[in-house]
RNA sequence: GCCGCCUUAGCUCAGUCGGUAGAGCGUCUCACUCGUAAUGAGAAGGUCGUCGGUUCGAUUCCGACAGGCGGCUCCA
């Protein structure tokens, strides 16, 4: 993300009476231009933002809204929204106009065309769009009621929708406040800078940038559709999307990261480094490992495994298939019939494919007879689970139609609820840490208004507080998620950022009151009643094939060495090195490590080429100088390199880099 | 599921205004035996995603389907 630094708060400036914010800045001498110059003024009184423009009746003390500043973006986007929908009602006479809001790193412009936008298009537009900026259009804010905007705005259907919507706009869709935000409608003019006469209008609340050209940098990245509203019921509009930044070189920047995440998608990197596939012949979203994928899904298996059995967890194991009313009983098919795949009959009876392990993990529980010194009981497996993702969701390997889930529940009575969910906030924490994801915040998604959330209110509250405690004991950043919670309880996940500063969901930690209910799971108590359990859900990376995906992007390519499917490759001057290299290597696979001897009839430089592509942690270069002294050069990833390392303390130095599980590459200067 | 775009050799991509295709990398063979990111030469490899239509003739035009990409919607 490229990160312009913050441009220190200035003072509060007073805006006399009957004069403009600009005018007040000018005069307090502050900028007006680059990255820390004024795009808008915030009203100290209200905190609404205000056009430069503006001119208060009375006198008013305002701050200095810098254009690199979150919302001194959002002013640059909102108005280079503006120049798109100017540019293509130019372009394409007729378009009509949805909403143009500002967006994370850019904004988008919805419109119904006559035809969708092609790149050609996109080529055409940004050129106009440039064309637009460059001649410095004025932003003129002008007030209209509602009927004059509806008369005003007759051709323009979906803006007359807005203003039927104004004052509830936050429910009219997302970015729609942007139009119809405030009680008083009003219009932005773009008036050309030399006539003075308005060469183009659209309904907004505002505010802007005093004119086109104070638009520093733009760039139109892609055209997609878009529901009108957001909702799959109204008609597609199409949508342009772009980004604007407060200069060329924070353009540059985010172009660059763009470039960063697009060389990092594992994806590519999984087809050039050989790891997985998606085979048409097996079906949309199911994904096959071969040998090298393997290797690394088998080091993360082996791994988490073993921290869940070290953390107090049981293996257990479920079938893939299991009977209608097992789904029934847990409540999951009523709301998730059309994610699932669709039942096979057989024997008179219906079976589905899993969609989640928990109702098995449940008949565990039910199978005997529970006492309360057996809770907390943990029962952890990895569950392979089918979700029929919609054709045009399926992506990767982030979002697949087969899954495993390193899923676990704990059993434990209420008054272990508390302490169980610390224990596993830290032991989720600490397996992303020993994977090298060791940036992240929490998220607590809570009940929404939607019918589908079962149980009472005060089970909901209690659950909520519980996990909320939890979390905020972490000391970790929180954010709330209201709506997001599952059917059947509320939950925290992990959202982490990767290398590149992307978030990921990560793990989730789910309260659940409802399943032990409605599969009558029971424990005895002390003092001899049967209670009911409380259930914990627990993912720690959710899927196994997305958290794959995600390292992948985390470290392009480049895993760890413990991870790497080759760890070492050893590569001779000449073919006379190659038995003294193949005995080396015996060495290393005696020890565990992954190693190639690289034989082939290539050059040395092509070979070492060959295993920096397939970013192997470790080159071991044996000529006849190394062979004669009974020792090998070390190159490491970064190209340093060590030479004449006798070949017992090769060897240790790799088997004692792997062991430590280090995430870092190593290099020349480490090893030493 | 919806909208748009895409699908040519293992990979990345040219190309054919309708007359059955080409490069680079990779693979294989041969020569070379070289000290830290590409040695040279040669060869093999494609029913141009699948099915149907139009046509004397379809990889090319049209349609359906499958898969992919970008979004939207959805995400236990």
């Amino acid at each position: 993300m490229p990160s312009a630094p913050e441009p220190s708060s200035a003072a509060p400036v007073r805006v006399p009476a009957g004069t403009t914010a600009l005018q007040a800045l000018k005069d307090a001498g502050l900028p007006l231009k680059g990255p820390d110059g004024a795009v808008v003024v915030r009203e100290l009184a209200t905190g609404d933002l205000k056009d430069l423009a503006w001119t208060p009746d009375a006198d008013t003390d305002v701050e200095l809204v810098p254009a690199a500043s979150a919302e001194g973006r959002a002013v640059i986007r909102h108005s280079a929204a503006h120049v798109l929908a100017q540019a293509v009602q130019e372009l394409f006479p007729g378009t009509r106009l949805g909403i143009g809001p500002p967006v994370e790193n850019g904004f988008y412009y919805d419109f119904d065309p006559e035809r969708p936008f092609t790149p050609e298009d996109l080529v055409a537009l940004e050129k106009k769009m440039t064309e637009i900026v460059r001649a410095g259009q004025h932003f003129r804010r002008r007030e209209i009621d509602d009927d004059a905007a509806r008369a005003e705005l007759a051709h323009e259907p979906y803006k007359l929708e807005l203003i039927g919507l104004k004052g509830g706009a936050a429910d009219a869709a997302e970015g729609a406040d942007v139009e119809v935000g405030g009680a008083q409608l009003t219009m932005y003019d773009n008036v050309d800078a030399r006539t003075g006469d308005p060469v183009w209008t659209d309904l907004c609340r505002g505010p802007h940038l005093p004119r086109t050209s104070n638009i520093p940098a733009f760039a139109l990245t892609r055209s997609a559709a878009a529901y009108w509203r957001g909702s799959e019921k109204n008609p597609q509009l199409q949508r342009v999307y772009g980004t604007a930044w407060e200069s060329k070189d924070a353009l540059k920047a985010y172009q660059e990261q763009q470039a960063e995440a697009e060389r990092r998608d594992h994806r590519k990197l999984g087809s050039e480094l050989d790891l997985f596939s998606f085979p048409d012949e097996i079906g949309s979203g199911l994904v096959v490992f071969h040998p090298k994928g393997g290797v690394v899904k088998r080091e993360m298996e082996d791994y988490v495994r073993r921290r869940h059995i070290e953390e107090g967890f049981d293996y257990v194991g479920t079938p893939h298939i299991s009977k209608a009313q097992l789904f029934e009983t847990s409540g999951h098919l009523p709301y998730y019939a059309d994610t699932m795949f669709p039942p096979m009959e057989l024997e008179n009876a219906e079976y589905y494919l899993k969609a989640m392990n928990c109702p098995m993990h449940n008949l565990i529980f039910r199978s005997r007879g529970r006492s309360y010194r057996e809770l907390p009981l943990r029962f952890f497996e990895f569950g392979s689970v089918y979700r029929y993702e919609k054709s045009g969701v399926v992506h990767g390997l982030t979002r697949v139609r087969g899954l495993t889930q390193d899923d676990s529940h704990s059993y434990v009575t209420p008054e272990q609820a508390p302490g169980e969910i610390r224990h596993l906030l830290a032991f989720v924490l600490g397996l992303l840490r020993d994977f090298g994801l060791d940036d992240y915040y929490l998220e607590l998604s809570t009940r929404g208004e939607s019918e589908k959330f079962i149980g009472s209110d005060e089970e909901w509250a209690l659950a909520t507080q519980v996990l909320e405690e939890a979390a905020r004991e972490t000391g970790l950043e929180l954010v709330a998620d209201p709506g997001g919670a599952a059917f059947y309880g509320p939950k925290i996940s992990v959202q982490a950022r990767d290398a590149i500063g992307r978030t990921w969901q990560m793990s989730t930690i789910q309260y659940d009151f409802n399943q032990p209910a409605r599969f009558g799971l029971e424990f005895s108590a002390a003092d001899g009643t049967r209670q009911q359990p409380v259930m914990i859900h627990s993912a720690k990376f959710g899927s196994l094939e997305r958290f794959f995906g995600v390292l992948t992007e985390h470290y392009a390519g480049a895993f760890p060495a413990w991870l790497a499917p080759v760890q070492v490759v050893g590569i001779p001057i000449t073919d006379e090195q190659v038995p003294y290299l193949t005995d080396v290597a015996l060495q290393l696979r005696a020890k565990g490590i992954r190693v190639e001897v690289d034989d082939s009839d290539d050059r040395m430089q092509k070979k070492i080429r060959t295993a920096s592509k397939q970013k192997v942690p470790f080159v071991l270069i044996a000529g006849a100088t190394d062979a004669e002294a009974g020792a090998v050069s070390f190159r490491y990833r970064d190209g340093s390199q060590r030479n004449g390392v006798p070949v017992a303390e090769a060897v240790e130095q790799v088997a004692a880099w792997v062991a430590a599980r280090h995430n870092t590459d190593p290099t020349a200067e480490q090893a030493q």
